[in-house]
DNA sequence: CGCCAAGGGTTGTCCTGTCAACCAATTGGC
DNA sequence: GCCAATTGGTTGACAGGACAACCCTTGGCG
């Protein structure tokens, strides 16, 4: 098969989106570095168990949302037990799972990083786009995730609604 | 200062644009290890010599282009180097600076990993977007390159024309 | 029952990236 | 000319992620 190579609409496109992707974590993780002493990745996985009702989640369930491995996950959840932000115990329903709870030290650590992070995602992304590119933003980020996430392991991190 | 949230429309872009960076970096990196056992950035590090006049460029340079320190890409040259992928000598003009080239294999290696690596673009970002959608792509990622890269280190990647 | 396959997590090893310290060459002021 | 400050790059120690091996539970199924 002849490899179809890319035209010029379509380099123009998906070189400025490697660019992103490969700035955007760095800018994310800086600013939470030096203002919370968080990972953008740590961040992501209080952020997620913050919005959970018991603010509890499986393991395995958490893994989804933040796109991590299982054991990429238990070795960061280690480390922010050993910080008094998260406490494991094991799921009463199954004897398997275990479940990650918030703590109250680890809300106020989310509650206390929202801000800063909230303000650089609005300097960084969102305020140099228009309202119809946002809305665009959105379509193409659904056309994409369609591909990248075809099991939508990821949906309930971008779209509660529907997970 | 009262912290600004997001409104629905931001948080839904917002969300799907983080989940994408998530997502993209592991998609490539996949397909390229396995397929030519590269990293997706040894991979980018090899393209921009391959592109570039007699396939060397400056240490920084090549940082530059592939949003690297220079320790990492330090490290990483050296290995290419001692895949024999990559060879580096001390540039002529400046006794300071080193010059990475493109070796024959490095070369090869390239244009035998390129096809399939078209070919997972296109399947995983390109064929999901019309045409319009590329466009808008194109516009929404200069918009936020202009913040993301205010100093346009990364230019020469995504617009060499004007770098 | 008794097994065995599958599901859910944790641990250990290796590899890669970051940060800080360092060295070498160049530039600029005086 | 010479010394300080800057630029260009490498090295080493440490932290975080990927992968494979492993253990324990659960759920079928004979």
């Amino acid at each position: 098969m002849e490899t179809q190579w890319l035209d010029p609409t379509e380099r123009e496109a998906w070189l400025r989106l490697i660019a992103v992707a490969e700035l955007l974590p760095g800018v994310l993780d800086h600013q939470l570095r030096s203002g919370s002493g968080l990972t953008h990745f740590e961040y992501l996985v209080l952020a997620m168990l913050s919005e959970s009702r018991e603010r509890t989640l499986r393991m395995t369930g958490l893994a989804q949302r933040t796109n991590a491995t299982l054991p990429r996950l238990s070795h960061v959840v280690r480390r922010l037990e050993d910080r008094g932000l998260v406490e494991r115990f094991p799921c009463p329903e199954d004897g398997r799972a275990t479940n990650a709870r918030l703590t109250g030290a680890g809300w106020d650590q989310v509650v206390a990083a929202a801000p800063g992070h909230v303000d650089t995602v609005r300097r960084h992304v969102l305020d140099p786009l228009s309202r119809e590119q946002l809305a665009q933003l959105k379509e193409i980020g659904d056309a994409l995730l369609a591909r990248l996430d075809p099991d939508g392991r990821m949906t309930a991190l971008y779209d509660p609604d529907r997970a």
